[in-house]
DNA sequence: TAATATTTTTAGACTTGTCTAAAAATACAA
DNA sequence: TTGTATTTTTAGACAAGTCTAAAAATATTA
């Protein structure tokens, strides 16, 4: 149906559009590493085809027909990370890389099959959300460690940065998905967070603490 | 590794190869559905990267590096449809497409687990041998049933035309890989083939003989 | 063996998606 | 508000893969 640059685009497309309404050709350029003008080129395509609303100089929004069509690739992604994990064994931070490959796969019918085959899971291995086959899903609610208060308590649910240093830096720390921490302590001079978790204290910095998302 | 284009190439200059040595420019756009022009363009980038062995004019074979690339495309071709079959429940007039897409997600890791995942299967849903991960697998030595002598008895076991019709055509007259047969009568005037299954006759055609692979 | 038919290759063009360099538009700041 | 910095677009080129039309090589047949 759609090219895999298309595909590509649209889905760094919606994903700059979680964080400001209206994103810039050098966001999209960055997001794909890839220069500005050949997302220019790609821009008047896309708009060409109603997937996104361009006007020159002014930055693109998905369409809904735009819209549709990232949310059932992030669908694919999500589903094809579960089976990766839950059933090959993968670890979570092995699984991206496969996934961006397995996204484009076009059957949906494979792909509704492949959910039902898996129990229609909720999440995917990185806490994300995984869209329906209608293409529902709850936005996520987590917030970030470092944008709760001291004593809050809550649920490790999520993450932001998706690296593999990130997550294997996480594991070595007991620091996965389902476990329970309290915030302990926020250090003033550099944010740093002191957490409790398993009745130990632990720190992480402010960068860890901004990517580590709980669930309140 | 290789692209799209490239794998393509490959497979089916493998599959070629083993009905001739040699195989012609021709006969590579046929199976692809390409002109000849074409194909003689990438016939020298093949040969280029040393992946076949090409002289103008005298068609080609493959390298022993390009005939292991294309025996790990088969290998991934197959075991993704053992597991559509199999694990996803489709049937297996479904599957050849969506696994000519699935066959060029390039982790070796990936398919190595799926292929554990499965309890590495020997043969794909339509008989076909599944290599190994060293890229050994046993030549198929299935017979047509239209090669066999009358009072031949044996296992249907492969399929020579994949097509959604014939495979359709089969599952409607219970000729299923699996079912014990037996050749009652050749009818000479048009080479019609009288079977014997679940001691009831069943006559199919010459070309439903040629395309139906039994293990004697 | 010479004429003809078929196959294969070359020449040149097109599409998709990318790039660099330069021009145009917009944003920011004195 | 005018000049400068930044962002975005345009112009032109390139690589991969494909096509049509024509030329070259090979095969067939009289
Ligand atoms: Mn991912
Ligand atoms: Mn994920
Ligand atoms: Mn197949
Ligand atoms: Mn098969």
């Amino acid at each position: 149906m759609y090219t895999l640059a298309e595909e590509n685009y649209l889905k760094a497309i919606y994903k700059l559009s979680l964080i400001a309404e209206n994103v810039s050709t050098n966001q999209i350029a960055a997001e794909l590493a890839t220069k500005a003008s050949s997302v220019t080129d790609m821009l008047r395509k896309l708009a060409e085809k109603l997937l996104i609303n361009y006007t020159r100089y002014q930055g693109v929004s998905l369409t809904q027909a735009g819209e549709k069509v990232a949310v059932n690739i992030i669908r694919r992604h999500r589903l094809w990370e579960y089976f990766l994990v839950e059933k090959l064994h993968f670890k979570w931070d092995e699984v991206h890389e496969m996934a961006e490959e397995m996204e484009h796969i076009s059957s949906n019918e494979l792909i509704d099959r492949l959910d039902e085959f898996m129990g229609f899971p909720s999440r995917d291995p990185h806490g994300d959300p995984i869209p329906d086959s209608k293409g529902n899903f709850k936005k996520n609610d987590l917030k970030p460690i470092s944008s709760v208060d001291v004593n809050a308590c809550g649920i490790i649910s999520g993450v932001r940065d998706h690296s593999s240093a990130f997550l294997q830096y996480l594991e070595k720390q007991g620091l996965i998905i389902g476990k329970k921490i309290t915030v302990k302590e926020i250090i003033t001079y550099d944010s740093a967070v002191i957490l409790q978790m398993d009745s130990k204290d632990l720190q992480i910095s402010r960068d860890v603490a901004n990517n580590l998302l709980i669930a309140l």
